[in-house]
RNA sequence: GCGCCCGUAGCUCAGCCGGACAGAGCGGCGGACUUCUAAUCCGCGGGUCGGAGGUUCGAGUCCUCCCGGGCGCGCCA
């Protein structure tokens, strides 16, 4: 890449100059303006200090070292500011960076930076008692975008659902399931939900009267389960395992890991409990592995639970919580630390909330109280697209607001349209080409010279930035950036699309721009990929009746002054 | 009280490991379809980056404090 071409000069200059690497080691920036160049470094400006000699005087070493050196597609060097060192390429850089995009394919954008890595990847594990709600769906796109992500850069990944289904939860759900089977209300402590009720009525068309309460729930746990793996795959969401809770117990893992902890002496006894020595391990206090009624604790089972992750094999684990869990990341941690495991395992990627808000006001969601607003009720409304890339636009730090009456009455106007309606103006561009005879020769037997428009120019600079910009969304477990990149991109290519015509007269023109086009369509689709959206190959045309219904009433008989 | 996260344009949000005049979408105003799908494009207007200090040649980005908001601090899961 250019980038690293780029680097190694800069590096180089150094080197002749008789000059340090900058502490940070050297920054290559594309610059918002672009009369500041192609890239920028700030190198100079970070060595002052060590170097002792003014910013300047540094740049203009190595300005002389990089125009000395050949450094293939450098046309100029700049001194600029305070010490910025901008590099102005000739546009021949541009044109490798179609030949490396349409080269690559499908790996365009890939990497090898954790290559070897076994990474398991949980995520959702939602408890099995009931439909995954709105809220829950965040997770499910962001996990399988980072899985993605992780992949991209040369991991193996293994998607994990850990269902809890040992605990006393699942007691409350039998409960409340066999009290409305049987017409009554479920106990206080129980689930209140509706859900519940027609989950009731279906058991009594199933299976009739005389029922027990195990049967019930046994029949309802597959029920929610299979409602659970249906509803994430309409979003696109597979897990390579549904781990069950009940699995550590009756294979005795969580036993095991008792007795090892005893082993290595961090266990005490205390008012009848089994006490883990968790604040020797960073943990704010000691924490209860086995309560005084003899039943283990949640972090118990899953410090069992993780053990066995690593157990499977895999060299690093991953979670995707919610912010509501964060107080429990320490105590795993130290649990596993004290096994022995590196520190820091499991990696904990904390997600803020969703926030749902209809009608201008918060819903409060709860399986326990009963308002729940599921995820297949969105996803009966609106696009699983739609949705995803709803979860998928905003960073996981922050809280997320989701109006469902923006998301499901106005979902034409979510902005994951406009990404796919430049794939398929691409895709009918090559239909249209095909149409009309006209098919792409070897790249290698192309003037791409032709793509001097500032808006070819424009894609070209967004395709050389988008392997980048996926191996730092990878590191920082930040997909939104890829949207980001995604949306940035679609809007160049609209550009492009209104001020270039791809098939034209000119027959050298147009070679150029279909492999220009057929670069962009292989970015866009990766990116898409990666998000796990849809790069469709057309899109139906709007009625131009329905975009008139949404805004201002045309003229009809009879409506004028009537109420909306 | 302690811990984590957030506070950027009217609204919803981007902004990497600090770099050169702060971005997008929506909304507002005004333009562009005999041309590869107008779910598009172009232009205009709109910001004390919550506040105060500090570090730095340089801070929306790092540090401290304050204010405001969210979420946690169980022998619950």
């Amino acid at each position: 890449m250019i980038a690293d071409d780029l680097r190694t000069a800069i590096r180089e200059a150094l080197r002749a100059a008789g000059l340090p690497e900058p502490p940070g080691g050297i920054v290559l920036d594309v610059p918002k303006q672009r009369e500041h160049g192609d890239w920028s470094t700030p190198a100079a400006l970070a060595l002052a200090r060590v170097a002792g000699r003014p910013p300047r005087e540094i740049a203009q070493r190595l300005q002389a070292e990089l125009e000395a050196a050949g450094v293939p597609h450098l046309a100029r060097v700049e001194v600029a500011g305070p010490g910025h060192l901008n590099l102005h390429l000739a546009p021949s850089w541009l044109h490798d960076v179609l030949r490396a995009v349409v080269a690559a394919g499908e790996r365009y954008g890939t990497g090898d930076a954790l290559a070897g890595q076994r990474i398991n990847l949980e995520f959702v594990s939602a408890n099995p008692t009931g439909p995954l709600h709105a809220g829950g769906g965040r997770w499910a796109a962001v996990g399988d975008a980072i899985a993605n992500l992780l992949a991209a850069q040369g991991a193996q990944v293994h998607r994990e659902y850990y269902l809890n289904d040992a605990g006393a939860q699942l007691d409350r759900f039998r409960d409340s399931l066999y009290a409305r089977y049987r017409g009554e209300a479920p106990p206080e402590d129980g689930y209140h939900g509706q859900y519940l009720v027609e989950m009731a009525a279906r058991l009594r068309a199933e299976r009739g009267d005389g029922v027990t309460p195990d049967e019930a729930l046994e029949w309802g746990y597959r029920h929610v389960l299979a409602g659970l793996e249906q509803d994430l795959g309409r979003i696109g969401v597979h897990f390579d395992t549904w781990f069950s809770e009940r699995t550590l117990h009756e294979r005795g893992d969580v036993a095991e890991v008792l007795a090892l902890l005893d082993e290595r002496g961090v266990t005490y006894e205390k008012d009848g409990a089994k006490w883990f020595r968790a604040s020797d391990f960073g943990d704010q206090r000691d924490r209860v592995l086995v309560k005084s009624d003899g039943a283990t604790t949640y972090l118990c089972n899953d410090i069992a639970y993780h053990r066995d992750k690593f157990a499977r094999g895999h060299t690093h684990l991953i979670d995707i919580w919610g912010a509501d869990h964060h107080g429990q990341v320490r105590s795993l941690q130290a649990g596993l630390e004290a096994l022995g495991y590196p520190p820091g395992e499991p990696e904990v990627v904390l997600g803020q909330l969703v926030r749902l808000v209809r009608g201008g006001k918060e819903v409060r969601l709860s399986k326990r109280t009963g308002d729940i607003i599921a995820l297949a009720d969105i996803l009966d409304e609106v696009d699983a697209d739609v949705t995803r890339m709803t979860f998928l636009a905003q960073g996981i730090d922050s809280a997320q607001t989701i109006d469902l009456d923006v998301v499901t009455e106005q979902s034409m106007e979510n902005p994951v349209y406009y990404v796919q309606y430049a794939h398929a103006r691409i895709a009918s561009i090559a239909r249209r080409a095909q149409e009309a005879g006209v098919a792409r020769r070897p790249v290698t037997q192309v003037d791409l010279g032709l793509l001097a428009h500032p808006r070819e120019e424009e894609l070209l600079r967004a395709l050389a930035v988008y392997p980048a910009v996926v191996a730092e969304a990878a590191t920082a477990r930040a997909p939104q950036k890829v949207t980001t990149w995604v949306r940035d991109f679609a809007r160049a290519f609209h550009g492009f699309y209104r001020d270039c015509r791809v098939l034209t007269g000119d027959d050298a023109l147009t070679q150029a721009r279909l492999w220009l086009t057929e670069a962009c369509r292989v970015g866009l689709a990766n990116a898409l990929g990666i998000l796990g959206v849809h790069a469709p190959e057309e899109m139906a045309r709007l009625d131009p009746q329905d975009e008139d219904a949404q805004g201002p009433a045309p003229a009809r008989p009879g409506a004028a002054g009537a109420p909306a």
